[in-house]
DNA sequence: CACACCTATCTTAGGAGCAT
DNA sequence: ATGCTCCTAAGATAGGTGTG
């Protein structure tokens, strides 16, 4: 999801104001004209917005709440004002205070008497702060927004109010002795790098809101992820929790860092840099977390998340891909594939088969087949054609196969944009292709003639829950589990029927046919060396959670004695959330380091919601 | 202590899906 | 076309800490 660039924005405030039009055919507009696609609603909200604030800037944010109280921060400020040489830590002392100490001099500085050097950023923060207090504070941050780019600033003027030219009168900061050059000001592209065609540098310019999405886009697109985790921009980490932080390969940092400064403008080039190196930052450590949480494991925890990041053989293989845009497959075809391409094509496709990878990211990865098919056999892509579904197995590509035609009409299936037509195997037919392998030994395809695994799931059901669980064969098990059982075929069972606590007793096997399809799955979408292992976490947590749910559902019954009980008392009893099985997952997945916790008073009905609907 | 640079935490924006 | 909910990304601002 990306946000509306300025450029975005100031089209919409054309199409609407200048040529009528309705917002279906802003949205349409936007896309066929400028490749830009952004919903109805956020049309509608933008333009909500815009006739309330007369702005396309944002609403202020409040930030991160103070933990320092006005009343403290006033206390603090007397206390420097009584006795000017007073040290921040005598004034935690003194006052009490559970903060750091330089927490404490920043709010000292917030006074008058003991105002900072005006150049320093504490002092901007403070100045801009301060603007903000006064009510003027029209100048907004160095690249925060995209109106900053000379390129919209004409377009904005004529539809928008913002009033660039109120400057800070308060505070008057030292001008800049010089022109801040970048140290990297002329960096040639290194020829090493993989660089980004110039056409999808300036296409990803196109739907970033600001110079801070950009980098961070291009980010994703040079590193790998497990690349990322670990690591931030300098290498350097100032948390005391966060230890062991490796630097980012430098001359890939530097590309990012041309990039934006050859494709933004600013005033200071560093501050842009500065802002851009936030993000990067911030974006790493947001998916450190969610890759943790996925995976059960301290987020700062980076040998084993980069560990478990190499779990999924599929997963890495698509990153090394994402790497290497526009790899051409076409001698890989000629030597080794070839005779398998010709023996499964020789009836469909004719001429010079080549495969390109066109768009890589991770979990979306296209490729483009081109031949010698007449352009408008659309048919010769249709789902059907085994030829291409086989294909996309062998090259573990999941979601779509693309081809250059110049068809009008074409199936629901079908995506075309750009002159190109997408196939979207999620929505194609549900064509059988688990039978097929690829052996590579003999170059060829071979169709097993077992009979095939019971098939409980689709495909497109199978992968959108595998792309729900970060790689994590355990909470993939888990999510499959709830798909296919009942929650009152899990409760007083386990996998195997066995139990070995002296408190649980009388466990009944699941059964055996779907957790052997369970199994089939893991095994499938998560190739490990060692499924043994695998299988045995994933047992551990399929029986977590229906532990889980019985640990709630006796909580429950309590609670609705409780609720009685309270009832009697004028008790609300909305306090019980709503929960899904998605977010009990969750809950797995945060509560199964603390599998012996005792702590379940503290939690109260919070930590175990329970859909009463589901009873 | 000032600073730079990081992380944490808050609000807003926007997308998806659905209903009216 | 609009409004609603749920969710996530982005942006703003604060706090924390190593270094000189």
């Amino acid at each position: 999801m990306g946000r509306l660039s300025t450029f975005a924005k100031n089209r919409i405030l054309n199409l609407r104001f200048q040529k009528s039009y309705r917002i279906k055919q802003i949205a349409n507009a936007l896309f066929q004209e400028d490749n830009i696609k952004v919903s109805r609603k956020s049309i509608s909200t933008f333009l909500k917005k815009y006739i309330e604030t007369k702005s396309i800037n944002d609403k202020p944010r409040s930030g991160r709440n103070k933990k320092l109280t006005p009343e403290e921060i006033n206390l603090i400020g007397e206390v420097t004002r009584l006795n000017r040489d007073i040290t921040a830590p005598k004034i935690k002392e003194y006052l009490n205070l559970n903060v750091s100490t330089y927490t404490i001099l920043r709010a000292s500085k917030l006074f008058e008497w003991n105002k900072l050097n005006p150049n320093s950023n504490e002092a901007k923060k403070a100045a801009a702060l301060e603007r903000q207090i006064n009510g003027n504070d029209k100048k907004r941050k160095m690249g925060k927004r995209k109106n900053d780019l000379g390129k919209n600033s004409a377009s904005s003027t004529s539809l928008c109010s913002d009033d660039q030219s109120d400057s800070n009168q308060t505070i008057k900061l030292e001008p800049m002795q010089k022109e801040h050059t970048s140290i990297f000001p002329e960096l040639p592209p290194d020829a090493n790098l993989n660089l980004i065609p110039e056409s999808e540098v300036l296409l990803t310019k196109n739907i970033s809101s600001s110079p801070m999405v950009f980098a961070t886009k291009i980010l994703y697109k040079i590193f790998k992820l497990d690349e990322l985790i670990g690591h931030n921009v300098s290498g350097k980490t100032f948390n005391k929790y966060i230890k062991n932080k490796k630097a980012l390969d430098e001359k890939r940092i530097n590309y990012i860092r041309w990039l934006v400064e050859s494709y933004f403008e600013a005033e200071s080039k560093d501050e842009l840099w500065k802002s851009c190196r936030t993000a990067i930052n911030k974006s790493i450590r947001n998916n450190e977390i969610k890759f943790a949480n996925a995976v059960g494991i301290p987020p700062n925890n980076f040998d084993e998340l980069q560990q478990n990041l190499a779990l999924s053989e599929q997963h890495q293989q698509m990153q090394q891909q994402a790497l290497q845009h526009e790899i051409h497959y076409e001698a890989d075809f000629t030597s080794e594939q070839s005779n398998s391409i010709a023996h499964l094509n020789s009836d469909q496709v004719s001429g010079t088969t080549s495969a390109t990878i066109i768009n890589l990211q991770p979990n979306l990865s296209i490729f483009q087949i081109t031949n010698d098919l007449p352009p408008n056999e659309l048919d010769e892509l249709h789902p059907d054609n085994e030829v291409n579904l086989k294909l996309a197995n062998h090259l573990n590509q999941t979601t779509s196969i693309v081809r250059l035609t110049d068809e009008a009409d074409i199936p629901p299936e079908f995506i075309q944009h750009d002159h190109k037509v997408y196939i979207d195997l999620n929505k194609a037919t549900k064509l059988d292709t688990d039978s097929i392998v690829f052996d590579e030994s003999n170059n060829q395809f071979i169709v097993h003639n077992e009979p095939s695994k019971m098939s409980i799931l689709s495909e497109p059901e199978i992968l959108e829950l595998k792309n729900l669980c970060c790689c994590s064969p355990m909470i993939f098990s888990t999510k499959v589990l709830l798909k296919i059982f009942t929650k009152e075929e899990l409760i007083g069972h386990n996998v195997s029927g066995k139990t070995f606590h002296k408190n649980l007793k009388n466990k009944q096997p699941l059964d055996e046919d779907r957790i052997d399809y369970i199994r089939h799955l893991v095994e499938k979408y998560f190739p490990e060396k060692s499924i043994e292992l695998v299988w045995k976490s994933c047992r551990k947590a399929i029986n977590r959670v229906i532990r889980n749910f019985e640990i709630k559902e006796s909580r429950l019954i309590k609670s609705i004695e409780d609720d009685i009980l309270m009832e009697a008392d004028g008790f609300d009893g909305e306090n019980l959330d709503k929960s899904n099985d998605e977010s009990e997952i969750e809950m797995f997945c945060e509560n199964v380091h603390n599998t012996n916790s005792n702590d379940r008073s503290s939690s109260s009905l919070e930590t175990f919601n329970l859909n009463s609907s589901n009873l």
